[in-house]
Formats: structure tokens, sequence, C-alpha cells
RNA sequence: GGCCCAUUGGUCAAGCGGUUAAGACGCCACCCUCUCAAGGUGGAAUCAUGGGUUCGAUUCCCGUAUGGGUCACCA
């Protein structure tokens, strides 16, 4: 009874456990259903990483009809940011990764199995970490940060595995009176994991994503409850994740080391322990090396980074998918109209080792994807980005009308254009449509014709003579080529390339210089569909 | 250092004892084309290394090298 004793002074007025395991009853889900969840740190960051975490969590537990929640874990009150958790959840709803369950507030809570921000579940790890102490599973510590450094030096001296275990642990075998005693003095201490392992012997774990693994079994007494009584990770992960039915626990992989120890944690508390999948993180090169994308030092590791660019979310989403899975590209090049809530993702079909974050292939993505929106679409995606990131775009955008024009060129077609990968590129290449924007006087490199007698010439008799604006494409193209011919060129390129001595060039040495003049550019869309947006008043401006 | 994990072209990767070693991004060439973005065709480019096992290893086993992760009252 010594140990009750014990249990009963250092958490006096808790509940007992059988309290919570009838009031977190076991999850009702159909035949194979998976409960999944994503349970962040509220830093104030939302990290890349995260996000795929995230997608690839919700995406297992929506497609076998399961349950994704998100926890916060906020037990590291130095870390924590003000409206952290705010902002991942913001971010996750950003980018349809809404949680089934989770709480936005207090008093906003979404399902059953809450609180689902660790600060406010206090009460839930004391009557375990009782119930341990009671079982001689736990113990109170009174190490000070000094002793333990102590303790960590001879152990590098004596060159032995550092840690606090076996002998090396002082007060795992103190009798139950003295720490009594020392409690009712007044004494700090923390309380530990009273570990059950014996690392010469092999725990065998098998992970969804990293296969079979052998490792030592735990003998670290770790710190279950910190001496501001929050837990720690890994108390927190044994009994938040048995409570809330977790099925499956998705993670980075910097966790697969404590597998021994978590399962070891189940066991003691006699949890039925959850799988696992370890998800390999996303990489940077670095030098001659990869190292993981880094908060500080990249900035695509923010989630916001894509917000800011103006990439599609959709991209985002798609690009990470193929990280998990390789073969959606082939999926999707198969369904090209297809919700990539349909695609099928397979667990076990993820890498096993972290792969190069690729913003080209991102960027890739993104073009298709944006390639394949209506204009309306594109010019409401647009518009709403520039209304935060660009006062200048959003005011070139502010008429409507004729902005679905200018999007539009190329669009809505068989062979849709594909130059815009991001919103944030769609200024430059729109510029030269808005008056205000088109500089006459830029340096313009007509290539081939130079003379500037020449293309004045060029330009004057095709406006004088061949421009209608209500001729349809063909017959547009068709008075270029009479304009080439009358001028000494050639009507068509090959006739051209054939003959170079018999003409002074071709027709399209004679649009390019029409094209320069009236877009400052020799690489544009169109130059038909150009025309059109810009209407005859505003082109015999710029001539 | 201990303990784990990994290693297929520049990148993401398929492969799961016998293959001309897929596909995508990028790169190059050509074609198409009024320029560009595309699109089409083709091309260069990969199994880290040494031993086994086997009739046969990219594939299985062991060693080596390299890379990564982890060893907190952080998650």
């Amino acid at each position: 009874m010594d140990n009750k004793e014990l249990a009963d002074l250092i958490f006096p007025d808790v509940k007992d456990t059988s309290y919570y395991e009838e009031k977190y009853m076991e999850r009702q889900l159909p035949e194979g259903a998976i409960v999944t969840r994503f349970a962040p740190s509220p830093t104030g960051f939302v990290h890349i990483g995260g996000l795929y975490q995230a997608e690839i969590a919700k995406k297992i537990a929506k497609q076998t009809n399961g349950v994704f929640f998100v926890r916060i874990e906020d037990t590291d009150q130095k870390r924590e940011i003000e409206n952290g958790a705010e902002e991942i959840l913001n971010a996750l709803k950003d980018y349809d990764l809404s949680p089934d369950e989770t709480e936005y507030s207090e008093t906003e809570v979404i399902g059953n199995y809450g609180p689902y921000k660790q600060s406010r579940r206090k009460e839930i790890y004391h009557s375990y970490a009782k119930y341990l102490i009671e079982n001689e599973l736990a113990y109170p510590c009174f190490c000070s940060t000094d002793e333990l450094n102590q303790i960590r030096e001879n152990q590098e001296k004596a060159k032995e595995r550092t840690g606090y275990y076996g002998k090396w642990a002082k007060c795992r075998n103190m009798p139950v009176k003295m720490a009594i005693e020392k409690i009712k003095n007044g004494e700090n201490y923390i309380i530990r994991f009273k570990s059950p392992g014996n690392p010469d012997k092999k725990i065998k774990h098998r992970d969804l994503i990293k296969g079979n693994i052998d490792m030592p079994e735990n003998d670290q007494d770790i710190v279950i409850v910190k001496s501001d009584g929050l837990p720690t990770y890994h108390f927190a992960h044994a009994v938040d994740d048995h409570l809330m039915g977790t099925t499956l626990v998705m993670r980075g992989d910097e966790w697969l080391p404590s597998v021994p120890l978590h399962l070891q944690l189940f066991y003691c508390l006699g949890f039925k322990a959850p799988k696992y999948a370890h998800i390999a993180p996303m990489m940077k090169q670095d030098g001659d090396g990869k190292r993981k994308l880094s908060k500080r030092k990249d900035p695509e590791a923010a989630v916001s980074y894509y917000t800011e660019q103006g990439i599609p979310r959709q991209a985002v989403l798609e690009y990470l998918l193929n990280i998990a899975n390789s073969n959606f590209e082939i999926w999707r090049k198969q369904n090209p109209e297809k919700s990539i809530d349909e695609f099928e993702l397979d667990i076990k079909k993820m890498g096993v080792s972290g792969a190069l974050f690729d913003m080209v292939k991102m960027l890739d993505v993104s073009k298709n994807i944006i390639s394949k929106y209506s204009a309306e679409r594109l010019y409401n995606e647009v518009y709403a980005w520039a209304s935060i990131y660009d006062e200048e775009l959003k005011g070139m955008l502010e008429d409507k009308e004729y902005g679905l024009k200018v999007l539009g060129i190329e669009r809505e077609n068989v062979k849709p254009r594909k130059d815009i990968a991001k919103w944030s590129d769609v200024k430059y290449i729109i510029s030269y449509l808005y008056d205000d924007k088109f500089d006459k006087n830029g340096f313009f490199e007509y290539q081939k014709i130079s003379e500037e007698s020449e293309i004045n010439k060029i330009v004057k008799i095709y406006f004088e003579k061949y421009y209608d604006e209500n001729d349809d494409k063909e017959s547009w193209f068709n008075k270029i080529k009479d304009l080439a011919e009358e001028l000494g060129y050639s009507r068509e390129v090959k006739e051209f390339k054939a003959n170079p001595d018999k003409f002074l060039g071709h027709v399209g040495d004679i649009s390019t210089v029409i094209r320069v003049k009236i877009t400052g550019r020799c690489n544009t869309p169109d130059l038909y569909e150009i025309l059109k947006v810009l209407g005859k008043e505003r082109i015999l401006k710029r001539i």
C-alpha cells in the first residue's frame, strides 16, 4: 500500500482511470476504418512537411471511412506562440484539410474525444500517471539538472550509454517512505517512468512505411510528467492516442527511434498500441549533402510561402501527393479531370527516405493545373491574390470585363496556354496589354529586321492597307502574308528556307515587326488574339 | 560514439532472381509553327562498393563507404 500512499500524495484529487476509459468509449467504425491524426505544436509556423503529413493522414482516413482529427500539442509553454493553433487550423482549412474533430477554442469543440488541446488534458494525464505510480511503473525523481549533467559526464567518461536508466537511475529504487518524506519536505521532483525493459532483448516493430525493424528494448526511465505538471510528448502520445482511438499514428520519422519506448508505454498502461507509419521528411540540397527543409534557412519550408507566391493550393497538394506516391502522376495523366480525392493513396508505396524538394517540378504541376482553369476562375484567383499581395496588379484587374479578355487569351480551348505557374507571374505576362504599362520607348529587339526605315514601312503599310479589325483569324493571317509578298518576303517560312536568296525574309519576320511594335515584346501569345483584345483604337495609338 | 534507416540517371522514382532497367521534371536535338508558352518525335544520363548465395543478381545475405535520423523536464 506504500505506493498507493505515494500516488495519493502526489495526485490527491484525480479521477480513477476507469472514469476516462468509460467516458471515451471505443469508436464505432466500419470494418477497416482507420483513425488518423495530425498533432502539431503551435509554434507559429506551418511547415510544408506538416501540410504533407496532414494531407496524407486525412486521405487515409477518408478512403477508409475513418476519422481524421487534429490535436494541438502545446505541452511546451516555452515554445508556444499566441494564435499558433489558430494559424495551423486556418492553413488546413485553406487547403481543404479540415479535420473531422478538433477544437477551435474552449467553447468550439468538434468531436467527442476532446479536449483536443493537451494543455487542457492535464488531469487526464495525472490520472494515468497516478495509476503507474500505484503499480510501481513510475516514480518521483528528485535529481536536479546539475545532478543529471553529472550523471551524463560520468557515463561519457565510463564510455557507457547516456541516460537515466538501470544503475544510473538514482531515484529509481528509492524507498517509497523516503520519497514521501522528501515530497512532504517540499523538495522539487518530476515523475519518471520505471522502465521494465532490457536492452539486450530486441523488439520487433512493423512500420507501415519503413517495414520491419528490430530495435533494442527501451530501458530509459524517461520523464512522463514535467515539473510544470504537464506531460512529455511520449506520455501524452500514449494516453491521448489511446483515449482518442487513434488507429494509425502517422508522424515524422524522427520519432522512429522512440518506438520501443512508446510500445512499452502502451503495454504498461494496458493499452492496445496503434499501428505506426513514419513519414520521411522533405529534404533540401545543401552543398554536397542534404538536410531537412529548414524553417530558418528555406523560405519554401513555410506554407505561407506558397500563398504569397500565388501557387494554387491544388498544385501544392498534387505535388505533395506525387511525393507520397509517385504513381500519382500516371494516374493524373489517365484521369485529367478527376478530383485528387478519387486517387487511392497506398501507404506502402511511400518513400522510405526523404526526397529532395523540387520547386521546378512543383511549378510544372502548377502550370498544368492553371492551364485548365477557365478565364473566369483564373481571374477570380488572381484577383483575390492580388488584393492581398499586389496592389498594382489588382488595379489592373479592376475592369473585370477587360481582365477576362486578357486572361482569356489562348484559354478554354483544346491546347490551352501553359505560361502561368503562379499568380505572381501574371503581372509581367499581361502588362503590355495595359496602356499605362506598355512601354513604347522600351528596348525592342526586332531580331532580323533592324533598320528603322524598313520597320516603319512595314507597320505603315500594314495598318493603312491591310489591317481590318473585323477579320477572322484566317483572313487576318492571309493579309499578313499578302503584305510579306508585297514587300519581297516569302509567304511561308519554308519557302524562304528553301530559297533564302530569293527573299528579304519571311512572314515570321513581318509579323514579328508588328508584334514588337504593338506589344513591345518579340515573344507573346497569339498576335491575332492580342489585336482583338486591344482593339483598333488603342492599337493605332501605339504605332 | 551507441542505436536505427537508407543508397537505381541532375531530381522524383518504377522494379520486387532472368526486363531492350518504366514514367515524370530538367537538359539537348529535330518536327510543328507568325514569335513564345505548349505539343510531337528522338537523344544523353542510373542500379555506391567488395565479397558471397545462385545456372543467373539492380533484386537475397554479409562487410565497407557515403548520406540521413536519434540519443532533453522540445516536440
